[in-house]
DNA sequence: CTTGACCCTGGAGTATACTCCAGGGTCCAG
DNA sequence: CTGGACCCTGGAGTATACTCCAGGGTCAAG
């Protein structure tokens, strides 16, 4: 058992983070003493790694929690938390493909924006960001 | 010279959003009416066009707001724009790259997961983000 | 002159994931 | 028993880019 402080140095959050995720229903602590301090254990501390791990791989909170309430039901199957990977992989996906475009988009400004000395009245980049029909990857 | 409902009307944006991006010091109305209404112009529409297209290449309104200022500043050159579009582009890789991270980490996820009808007390996935020592990207 | 569409201002609310603060209690070493 | 480190709660603040609202004025058609 231990107590805030010491949980949030064995996984690197901060104590207020700690209580913040309490509020939001991620992490509860194991108990209390006496004098209201909030009592930490093992599996407390496994949770917080797998949030931050979860975190990394681009899970919000919210998503998070689902996947916290899958890990304690015993109903759940493993597919029930592989669906949400797949679908999470796939909206990662469609991000690295919306900044790809905005990547393409500027390489292209660049590209045209031959001479750099150019007063800026000629910018082919302000020029190109004026156009109302530009190539630009809508949305 | 029209109103502002007619500008939003023109550059598909809210009223709002409009009012909004003059507080925010990105386009200011050419006049304004005996009665107080904003008038916009041909330029204002411009402007707007700008905005909305640099935001597609993933510039933020403050940096919008600077590439703005370029814009009408005759000392800049092309150059400036140049610059801050090269900028925008390696932050927009960066991101990419921590992306493409994120979703190497799930494809490991999911692949390693091979029975889906395991019991979630059994899953790879779940058992993968409690770990303290993962491959996972870190930040 | 009335009605409906339009405009104004100022301020609050949205989402996300924290972070910081005030004001106060608790714990332990010396 | 005192000081410093630690803990508590509740609430406000941060950033971004809007969106919505109340309460009220304006404009043009019929």
């Amino acid at each position: 058992m231990f107590t805030i402080g010491k949980l949030a140095a064995l996984t690197s959050v901060s104590n207020d983070t700690l209580r913040y995720y309490e509020q939001e229903g991620l992490v509860k602590p194991a108990g209390k003493s006496p004098a209201g301090y909030r009592l930490y254990d093992k599996d407390s501390a496994r949770r917080i790694h797998f949030i931050k791990h979860a975190q990394q791989c681009g899970f919000t909170l919210a998503e998070i929690r689902e996947l916290l309430v899958l890990r304690g039901r015993d109903k759940a199957c493993c597919g029930d938390v592989r669906t949400r990977a797949i679908e999470k992989k796939l909206q990662i996906e469609n991000k690295i493909r919306a900044m790809k475009a905005m990547s393409k988009a500027l390489d292209q400004l660049i590209a045209e924006c031959a001479n750099e000395t150019h007063p800026v009245k000629e910018c082919t980049i302000i020029a190109a960001l004026e156009q109302a029909n530009t190539s630009m990857p809508v949305q």
